[in-house]
DNA sequence: CTGTCTCCGTACGTTTCCGTACTGAGAAAG
DNA sequence: CTTTCTCAGTACGGAAACGTACGGAGACAG
């Protein structure tokens, strides 16, 4: 048994580790790459160890916006716990690295073999759940601001370096909200020298301050997270 | 066994029904009564017959947003089915009425007994979920008038009139915005006789017309509970 | 029946973000 | 090296919703 840099399965007993371990396959992922189609059948579960993925909910062919972020702390798949094979949303890799996966089949009969590893792996669900909530929150009542600098920290709690790879266009989508007011809110981080913007990338400089931004609409899911995982 | 009036119990296969039903208590909630508060532990598990509860979502002592409805389509406490006891959200009851209820460590032993029975219930967690991201996403791309019309809509599938009493101050806080955009808002729709306004209630006049007004921000969970439960 | 309280209608100036769109700068392709 | 393409910065008028606040109308208690 290796220390895995998936802090979820870094944090399982080493009984339903070793049970899920025969059944891991790596694989490198590149960026843009679609996990889960909405409303069709998910075919493996994603546990990301470098790579990150961004649950979108999807209306009509217009409307969507990023419902949650998933990287080495967590897993994609959640629909499988929920003795369910589809969901309504789209899944897909938002920055590109590897991961581990699992067939879903067989993924469906460890839990049923295992209550314990099933009871571990909703656990996260849990701390999901709460981070939907969270975006729901901040999209209700917070100012852009505010909701980048959640995103940002968010993004940058699962990458190694404190660069995220991003251009303004693709969280403009993700926050549901104009190019354009992603490029001034940016360029207002950075004159306050809290962030480096280069094109394509955004480097933190000063993590304190964008928490500070982000005040209590960043927070919530994490601490569920170290309650309930770590 | 009697058929019951919560559709969740209703679905349920006939031995794990049994299993529950000895544990059942039936019990009347008056609006505003607090059935989960946030960090605390989770007493009872709640099947609504003709009760509405709301999620919240706190932060701070300001902050606050509804994520999900829950009537007689589901139950409360889904932290417990992910073998948690407590939730970071507010539950509460909206619409005052009858529901069953059982007590949480007794129901926490069923789940361990029957995995078909917790399997069933986490299908309703699926479909929750998809409530949760739904808001999520009316939260940050929907007009008021649309956030509303989906409110009114969901409401109006939890209750067995076609009124639901809820004054715009109450409606306020669930959307996260002004009592006066609601009463502008509302005032709206009564001049479309899409609904009658009362003090302190709002009664459906045109169900289809306010399904038109949502648009596609209203419908997604509602089809997942068809397909999961129903 | 009168006073009090809750709830609703309305108003006005302000903030935030939108839609659209033009331009320049950096990266990639020929 | 030049063309092409993607990405970022900036601008302007407009829509949506905000904060605040005043007054009236229905409900309820004394």
């Amino acid at each position: 048994m290796t220390k895995h840099r998936n802090r979820l399965l870094a944090a399982l007993p080493a009984a339903d580790l070793n049970l899920l371990e025969a059944y891991l396959q790596p694989i490198q992922l590149e960026k843009r790459r679609v996990l889960e189609a909405p409303n069709r059948t998910i075919d493996y579960v994603y546990f990301p160890e470098t790579m990150i993925a961004s649950v979108v909910a999807v209306c009509g062919r217009e409307e969507r916006i990023e419902i949650g972020l998933i990287g080495c702390e967590g897993m994609t798949g959640m629909p499988v716990l929920m003795d369910d094979q589809r969901t309504p949303h789209s899944t897909y890799v938002q920055v590109e690295g590897e991961a581990l996966r699992v067939e879903s089949e067989a993924f469906r009969k460890l839990l049923a073999q295992s209550p314990s590893l099933h009871n571990r792996l909703l656990r996260f669900g849990q701390v999901f759940t709460a981070q939907i909530a969270q975006t729901a929150l901040a999209n209700g009542r917070a100012k852009l601001e505010q909701r980048l600098a959640r995103w940002i920290l968010m993004a940058h709690d699962r990458t190694v370096a404190d660069v995220v790879t991003m251009t303004h266009e693709f969280l403009a989508v993700m926050l549901g909200v104009r190019r354009a007011s992603v490029t001034v809110a940016l360029d207002g981080f950075e004159k306050k020298g809290v962030i480096e913007a280069r094109r394509g990338s955004i480097t933190v400089v000063d993590r304190k301050a964008i928490e500070r931004m982000a005040g209590h609409f960043y927070g919530v899911p994490e601490a569920e997270f170290k309650r309930l995982i770590a």
